[in-house]
DNA sequence: AAATCTCTTTTCCTATCGGAAAAATATGCT
DNA sequence: AGCATATTTTTCCGATAGGAAAAGAGATTT
């Protein structure tokens, strides 16, 4: 007989990926679900579909249903076609901001939340998928800085002094004053927090990006 | 004879995709860097990640090299193995803002571009990978709005008023105006222009996001 | 310098992807 | 209902992904 048992040679089995049998065949469909529903959101037939990304339109068929896995170069055609990066494709499609969208934020129309230090309103908390988060503060005049009151969260941050000093405080680094009209950029992953210098409140304006956050807790920006 | 013309019936050339013939590869090839970027930044050879991805040595030799488009299967196979979700694995992870990053603008720092009705500073123009773009800018009072020069790029935008009085058109909408304090935080592949109905210019500070413009052409946010 | 070890690339071959066209299913029309 | 059109699914097969094993390509040691 000529069944010898299939050595394994190239991995060996000893640390071992975390590989289900057919878990990949329901994430697979899964993912079909979610290239359906970019289409369908979208209005296109699989035909039309098929005319802006090049593929055809069996292929697509069998893609929704998971019928079948596509390659790279297919999946960053489909990107293409329908207009969003590779990241998106893959990214919580449904939790996208709606296209058209357009909100505006009278003065003084959303919850304020308060904090020892701070004041804080986020700005448009009813728009659901937003990439970033803005929002206005208010750092107390003589805001004592906690350095165990660090803030950290994923992403990036930018915040621009409106009106008053603002001294940024951020994790092995000297702490930093800006005055009115001056801004910063940073990794929002290191600890940070806002005090101000000056004998009057410091009002300023911060826009987070990276952190999922449509409805989150109250937290410190 | 048999030899009809090869009749073109899935997708028929009538719109078609932005279709590059080669332009695929490179692509591919530029994703493999990537993947192999991934995985030497994690000191893995291509054994380890071979244990930990399940994948064969050989495969992952080839697609970090561009020879091979890896399935959908594969790359999120990958993706677990490395303990990164598929958004991540093709985000612009060597892109990608610097851990602890931190930039600070004073007042008047940056370079002024100035277009008939707005003059505006990209405010971090040297950090690269950031994913918001901050910017400041100034509507010349009496701006006359021409809807030729409807802006339209991919993307989020928000709009705070620093200073005056901004109207803000986006198309197929009333203009809207805001005072100093407010904001607006919209979809920028809407065509939209700022003017100002005040006697006095406007003062703007614009964060987008969405459009890969690190060191892009000058353009009116 | 040959031998050994480690890591990467090539080769070969089968399983699967993916396109064209036909079949099936759904939707509308008179 | 019956026909016509639009959309999706199935089928078939050539092209390609992807695994196993062998062949390079460096290092390091003896």
């Amino acid at each position: 007989m000529d069944t010898s048992p299939p050595a394994p040679t190239d991995a060996d089995p000893g640390i071992v990926a975390p590989d289900q049998p057919q878990a990949e065949e329901s994430q697979r469909i899964a993912f079909g679900r979610h290239l359906k529903k970019l289409r369908q959101d979208r209005g296109l037939t699989l035909a039309e579909c098929s005319k802006l990304t090049g593929l055809a339109i069996s292929t697509l068929s069998k893609a929704e249903r998971g019928l079948m896995a596509l390659t790279y170069d297919r999946l960053s055609q489909i990107a293409a076609g329908l207009q969003i990066d590779m990241n998106a494709l893959f990214g919580d499609e449904g939790e996208r901001f709606q296209p058209d969208s357009l909100a505006i934020a009278r003065r003084g129309e959303f919850q304020l939340q308060e904090t020892p230090n701070y004041a804080y309103e986020i700005l448009f908390p009813e728009i659901w998928g937003k990439a970033m988060t803005p929002m206005t503060g208010l750092v107390r005049a003589r805001s004592r800085m906690a350095f165990k009151e660090l803030i950290r969260h994923e992403g990036q941050e930018f915040v621009y002094v409106l009106a008053g000093q603002l001294t940024l405080h951020c994790e092995g680094r000297d702490p930093i004053t800006l005055a009115t009209g001056e801004s910063a950029y940073f990794d929002s992953g290191m600890g940070h927090v806002y005090t101000t210098a000056g004998e009057d409140d410091a009002r300023i304006l911060v826009v987070c990006f990276g952190q999922n956050l449509p409805e989150s807790q109250p937290q410190d920006p």
